[in-house]
DNA sequence: GCTTTAATGTGATATATGTCACAACAATAA
DNA sequence: TTATTGTTGTGACATATATCACATTAAAGC
């Protein structure tokens, strides 16, 4: 699981963080840190102590201390720009969220054949235009919202254009390459690992019982 | 990590064995299914040999045979049936695709509002009947797919209906609980976490040219 | 039947990951 | 100043997870 799952960690701490400052909060403890990620307190000071970061033996974590040694870590890299390809309902719905205060944007949408010119102001091109586009404006992570029948060929034509990172939510399983990570948003297989869960909790509830 | 992690993969052989099985094909080997899931060989026969499903010394696993095994394994339980949540671009985005051979079927759409009654030949009903519908259906699994903003009142409701699992889609981390497990989506982590990967490997890339 | 080949099945092992328990320490109160 | 309290920081430990290496074995070829 290389240390993939760290990674994931720290962004979460810093979104807990970033919460907890607009709240008003300027300290922190381990254990609410713990608390709000589900996981050990004992955990989240382990994690900091590897990144170097201290807190005060009594007082806790200064959360922009932490703020500032996280956005180091994580890159830091300023406001980034993404696209998404396949404009049907699932990339209408990405493009009317907005994704600035969670560090990105999306610069345009991208589709065969768009219905509209723009949307929530970010403009709809048709797909010849990808290439010219990305390589113009250096994007470098996009989105998968096409159907599955054409999932693949796209996954081939974003990368043909130099995209290095995309998220698929076509259920199919993409593979990561050498020069793009792949990563796949499977919702059958979250619903079908729901139903197992439930299905487990249930079973130890009858056996409890019984 | 508990065994969340050999349940998912045992999803994922499922799927990838079906896959196989559409192809014509009727028997696999480990390191077919190590290749599709990206995981070694060794760990694909581990993974077998401790739930018992046995293959030929020479010719690999009938994939029928793994099929059962894993069925049975999985719960097997029929066609479950879910509900949405939302009814927006994303709740239509879901509600328009078929999740059948997944295993599960859209029993029904609610929203404040809905724009319609029913959409893909699903009935869309306002969120007062969600109680009276959960319970008469023994729905146990529903998806969130409201705005941030009522994305905690939603889940609240859903589980005072008496759903068991909920897949949330909005961008907030909603706890799970002793009566409701909830797995959250989370896309602008996701993408965060894309951006870091890439920026990884280019760093990499530059110091070894360096 | 014997040999070769190509796969499984698994014990030994490495590594990663998280928990526990407690010493070290800063702040506060007495 | 001293005692007390509550939190960090971390070594020791436990557990889970995956890899390696190879003995074992079924099939195919000769």
């Amino acid at each position: 699981m290389e240390q993939k799952d760290l990674m994931l960690r720290l962004m979460k701490y810093k979104r807990v963080l970033l919460q907890f400052k607009s709240l008003g909060l300027d300290r922190v403890y381990s254990n609410n840190l713990g608390d709000a990620l589900e996981i050990s307190a004992a955990l989240v000071r382990k994690d900091f102590s590897h990144f170097k970061i201290e807190g005060n033996r009594r007082g806790g974590y200064s959360i922009n201390r932490v703020l500032e040694k996280l956005n180091h870590l994580l890159g830091d890299s300023g406001l980034q720009e993404i696209v998404i390809v396949g404009c049907g309902n699932l990339g209408k719905a990405l493009l009317n969220h907005d994704y600035i205060r969670e560090g990105f944007r999306i610069a345009a949408g991208f589709d065969i054949n768009p219905s509209q010119a723009e949307l929530n102001n970010i403009p709809l091109y048709p797909l010849e235009i990808l290439k010219p586009y990305v390589l113009e404006h250096h994007i470098d992570v996009g989105i998968i919202a096409v159907p599955v029948s054409s999932a693949m060929q796209t996954a081939e034509m974003m990368i043909n254009c130099g995209i290095k990172g995309i998220l698929n939510f076509a259920p199919l399983q993409l593979k990561s390459r050498e020069e793009c990570r792949i990563h796949n948003v499977n919702i059958g297989l979250e619903i079908e690992n729901l139903f197992f869960m439930v299905n487990q909790s249930e079973k130890k509830d009858a056996r409890s019982i019984g």
